[in-house]
RNA sequence: GGCCCCUUCAUCUAGCGGUUAGGAUUCCAGGUUUUCAUCCUGGCCACAGGAGUUCGAGUCUCCUAGGGGUCACCA
């Protein structure tokens, strides 16, 4: 059985690096049928947060990924870990270090200046002799002093780090609470996982992780490193460069289905393959086919996406999305008709709303240069000969072709061309060039509203 | 700085010793559309550089350059 983990720490939102590899991990262990668990790593008990809490669970809820089993929160399992590190201790794979910060800070600015890396000498590694007072201990694991670590990642291929690299580092502090490298290993192992996928940023945990697989006799996963993801500049991600919290992406007005297609992209592909349905990733999904180099986040495609996903999407689900815009048409008479010529014209469920209150709502203003090019010429008189026909028409007028029979019949008795009534018409109803078809349009605001609104629009037309 | 990783169009990528180096997004042009959008057609644009290996290299090796990651009693 295949066994995945999302473990973020509550210290901020989920971010987009963070939705692509718990994605990864989640379409992994979905597509095998196996477990993906969700853990939070809250052993820094003085930064954590409960709204951050929040929001990360509420960013999964939003994209629709799920996990199996209860949240697993490392600040309830301190006995667990506390035992282990007991345990390192009297097997003599753990010991007591008596250096204080200060002693550590000096140690470091030593090797610093002579060049060297920074590095615990080990001092203590060995220490049988009375320990100094008043000094609360931490307990550093004993690592390797020669040879090497290896390990293979599935995405970076066969992994070699040289012993001297990782030091005795830390396994609890003076506090007595545990750390990071050490309750990951325990956990990953005592929760089953199989294979970690996570960011290249982890890289160089592994080797000190599988420190404590070895020292505890755990068998250590499958790695995959994925690498980061790149601003527009080709540097790392930060909070300067916005929309990195995934719920923005939901304000912006995109799909979740789009944003997981766009992630799930970078960095991994199929062929030529552009679109993704969750099935289809499910379906063909694999670690091995991640690639090996950063990629750079590019919105313009993602917009590319999310226009196709809401061109694809039902109108029902739609007017459903569309209430956080401030748009209530759900029991819109003629929904379908309005959310078919708006869609088309939209790449996020923001421009989607603009669209949709463009057409029904009356204009308040008339575009300035929309009004200079459609209302000259005999163009009032044409709006009113228009609008009377209209008034006049025996025929029912319900559906856009009904109303498009008006117009030509309209431009062929006064021998015009289309786009002569069309402008001013269009301006008159929309207050601006461009939009739907004027059939279409006329047809959703009904023959009542639009001969109102040419009415209005004639109060503009100069003579 | 040490160590590790990476390097194909502006961007996401395909390629797995023999291809006119393909697709997608962006951009540009044309067509469709009374307009806009969609859609269709076409175009621009890339193997970081240098040595090898080979009949043949984007693909293998080495070097250089550039980029990234990491070096905490943070996670």
């Amino acid at each position: 059985m295949v066994v995945t983990r999302f473990a973020p720490s509550p210290t901020g939102y989920l971010h987009i690096g963070g939705l692509r590899t718990a994605l990864f991990s989640w379409l992994w262990a979905r597509k095998n049928g196996g477990k993906f668990l969700l853990r939070i790593e809250d052993t820094d008990l003085a930064r954590n947060s409960q709204d951050a809490l929040k929001a990360i669970l509420e960013a999964f809820d939003w994209v629709g990924l799920d996990y199996d089993d209860e949240v697993v929160y490392q600040s309830d399992r301190f006995d667990i870990y506390k035992k282990y590190i007991e345990q390192l201790l009297a097997e003599d794979k753990a010991y007591y270090c008596y250096m204080s910060k200060e002693e550590l800070d000096e140690l470091r600015a030593s090797q610093m200046a002579n060049g060297e890396r920074p590095r615990y000498d080990g001092r203590y590694r060995d220490f049988r002799g009375t320990p100094p007072a008043g000094i609360e201990p931490v307990v550093r694991i004993k690592a390797p002093q020669e040879g090497k670590i290896e390990f293979y990642d599935g995405v970076k291929g066969e992994i070699s780090i040289d012993a001297s690299e990782v030091d005795d580092f830390i396994i609890a502090r003076s506090d007595g609470t545990p750390t990071y490298n050490f309750v990951v290993a325990i956990d990953d192992a005592l929760m089953g996982l199989t294979d970690v996928i996570r960011g290249d940023d982890h890289l160089y945990n592994t080797p000190k992780q599988l420190v404590v697989y070895e020292a505890l006799g755990f068998t250590p996963p499958k790695f995959y490193h994925v690498a980061m993801i790149h601003n527009e500049q080709g540097k790392k991600l930060s909070k300067r460069d916005g929309a990195l919290d995934v719920m923005e992406y939901k304000k912006m007005g995109f799909l979740p289905e789009a944003l997981l297609n766009f992630l799930v992209r970078l960095g991994w592909s199929r062929g030529d393959q552009e679109i993704f349905s969750i099935e289809e990733m499910l379906e063909y999904f694999d670690p091995k086919n991640i690639n090996k180099s950063a990629s750079s986040y590019n919105i313009d495609k993602l917009i590319w996406l999310n226009g196709h996903y809401i061109n694809n999407t039902t109108n029902e689900r739609l007017a459903n999305l569309l209430q956080e815009f401030g748009v209530h048409i759900s029991n819109h008479d003629r929904l379908e008709m309005l959310l078919d010529a708006t869609k088309i014209r939209s790449k996020t469920l923001k421009e989607l709303a603009q669209q949709i209150d463009m057409i029904i709502s009356p204009p308040t203003a008339y575009d300035e240069k929309a009004k200079k090019k459609a209302f000259k010429g005999n163009a009032k008189e044409i709006l009113k000969g228009f609008a009377t026909m209209l008034k006049e028409w025996n025929k029912p007028l319900h559906l856009p072709i009904d109303y498009h029979a008006v117009m030509e019949h309209f431009v062929k008795s006064n021998e015009i061309g289309f786009g002569k009534l069309g402008q001013p018409l269009r301006v008159a109803l929309l207050g601006q060039m461009s939009g739907p078809g004027m059939d279409e349009v006329m047809a959703i605001i009904g023959v009542d509203e639009t001969i109102d609104r040419i009415d209005r629009a004639l109060q503009e037309i100069k003579e």
